[in-house]
RNA sequence: GGAGGGAUAGCGAAGUGGUCAAACGCGGCAGACUGUAAAUCUGUUCCUUCGGGUUCCAUGGUUCAAAUCCAUGUCCCUCCA
């Protein structure tokens, strides 16, 4: 199978600038880059696929860059629905930094900042030199913008578009870079890029986007209760990471583990036999979180994030003393009990729940286990009888959320 | 610069003086069923010491009573110049 044929088997295109792009694509040897805005000090799950595309390249005999939006990310991309708050530059420098670390730990490729190249432009040169290849008919033809004009966009969101493609014009001219990869929602900033490069230098540039992963509903891939899945395990713990891609939707498992993971199309195709037949057994689930899981953060991670997850959901986590709990349940949330407590206060002072009227909620409804043992009493106090060895409590919260707590 | 329209819970959207803690839909959370899945069904979704308390862009005002009326301000949209 052809790089190509790989990458359009494991669904990573959806555009492509020119149908040339295919060939030049199995013969290697194209300068490509992948590029991200400083928008927070961490990547997200949601930047993986599009990041692993990197890899795949290389493997493939072709040479990523990796760009960090310094200048970009002081603008912003517009957003299809409304203008973005502007990030003060401290918070930028940070993110900056956070992210260059992390691309470089994850995927060892050169990594650039846009910002270098971007700052010295002046506002007079960049009008007479940049300015006059932009049509601003063509430019609001562009979906992205279209799509604001009724809600109203910035001139500073609006110009988003031509630094992007400043950007491709740059590395192509510097470093030969004649390939860029980016989310679908890219393609109009993109295409901006290669017109750019074909109106000033006359020269051929390509691009190819690939789909924005999603759930079985069109959510974005990657957010649990709303908060994104950190690539930081100091922000999402390998623990969080497991439990979200165990509990993948079946009919998405194999979407994900052909955009996720590295594994060869054969073991892949064996997966999902084994996810029709038993799908009970979630083999797939299992690999899908086992490959990632390693990925990112290796071999002890993983072993840990599955002894935990077995721990807690297949045996009887009671049994087990106090310390060999808190040994293999680091990642999952903790608080601290004082003695005594009243179970609706202490559900509340841990946030475990927002208010007592949704402690009170949950406990009636019987959403509230202590050490996985089902607690409906509204009156129940919480004393050291109700520990593991006069040290700890599990409280569950719903059917899978756990949290820790400890006597002080 | 001129004319008009708008701002309601996470989102969309009703309500235009008391019956409004605010319909309805989506989303969220939880229960049942299951496989830590999906679908389905059910409950719930401002806070509370369960007496009540604080909400409908902001600040003042009218009224026994305001999300609803008036004034000023802020932001947004449409059209004209």
């Amino acid at each position: 199978m052809t790089l190509f044929e790989d990458l359009k088997w494991r669904g990573l295109i959806k555009d492509i600038t020119s149908p040339e792009l295919e060939e030049k694509l199995n013969k290697g040897g194209m300068t490509f880059y992948i590029g991200t805005d400083p928008t927070a000090d961490s990547m997200h799950l949601g930047h993986l696929s599009s990041f692993l595309i990197s890899k795949r390249l290389k493997e493939g005999g072709h040479n990523p860059i990796l760009l960090i939006g310094g200048a970009t990310g002081r603008i912003g991309d517009p957003r299809p629905t409304s203008e973005r708050e502007m990030k003060p530059v401290e918070e930028i420098e940070h993110n900056i930094e956070c992210l260059t670390k992390q691309a470089k730990d994850l995927f060892g490729f050169e990594v650039v900042n846009n910002y270098d190249w971007s700052k010295e432009i002046n506002f007079i040169d960049f009008l007479r030199d940049y300015g006059k290849y932009f049509n601003v008919n063509y430019m609001l033809d562009k979906d992205i913008i279209r799509r604001r004009l009724e809600t109203g966009i910035t001139y500073t969101e609006f110009s988003y578009m031509i630094m992007q493609a400043l950007d491709f014009l740059h590395l192509f001219e510097t470093k030969n870079c004649t390939l860029q990869v980016a989310g679908s929602d890219q393609w109009g900033n993109i295409t901006a890029g290669v017109d750019l490069i074909k109106k000033k230098l006359g020269r051929d540039a390509y691009a190819f986007t690939m789909p924005l992963v999603t759930d079985k509903y069109g959510n974005k891939f990657g957010k649990s209760e709303g908060n994104a899945l950190w690539l930081d395990k100091e922000k999402t713990s390998p623990y969080e990471i497991y439990q979200y891609l165990i509990n993948s939707d079946d009919e998405m498992v194999i979407d994900y583990l052909k955009i996720f993971t590295f594994l060869p199309r054969e073991e892949i195709e064996r997966l999902e036999a084994s996810n029709k037949a038993h799908p009970e057994l979630r083999e797939a689930h299992k690999a899908l979180a086992r490959e990632v899981i390693t990925f990112l953060h290796g071999e002890e991670e993983y072993k840990h994030a599955l002894e935990m997850s077995e721990s807690l959901f297949s045996e009887d986590i009671t049994k087990l003393s106090a310390n060999d709990i808190i040994a293999s349940l680091k990642d999952i949330p903790t608080f601290e009990i004082t003695e005594d407590t009243l179970l609706v206060d202490l559900l509340v002072d841990s946030t475990i729940c927002s208010s007592k009227r949704e402690a009170r909620e949950m406990i009636t409804s019987g959403a509230i286990s202590i050490n996985n043992k089902k607690e409906n009493n509204l009156e129940k106090i919480i004393t050291k009888n109700d520990s593991i060895d006069n040290q700890i409590v599990i409280i569950k919260k719903g059917k899978k959320k756990y949290y820790l707590g400890f006597y002080k």
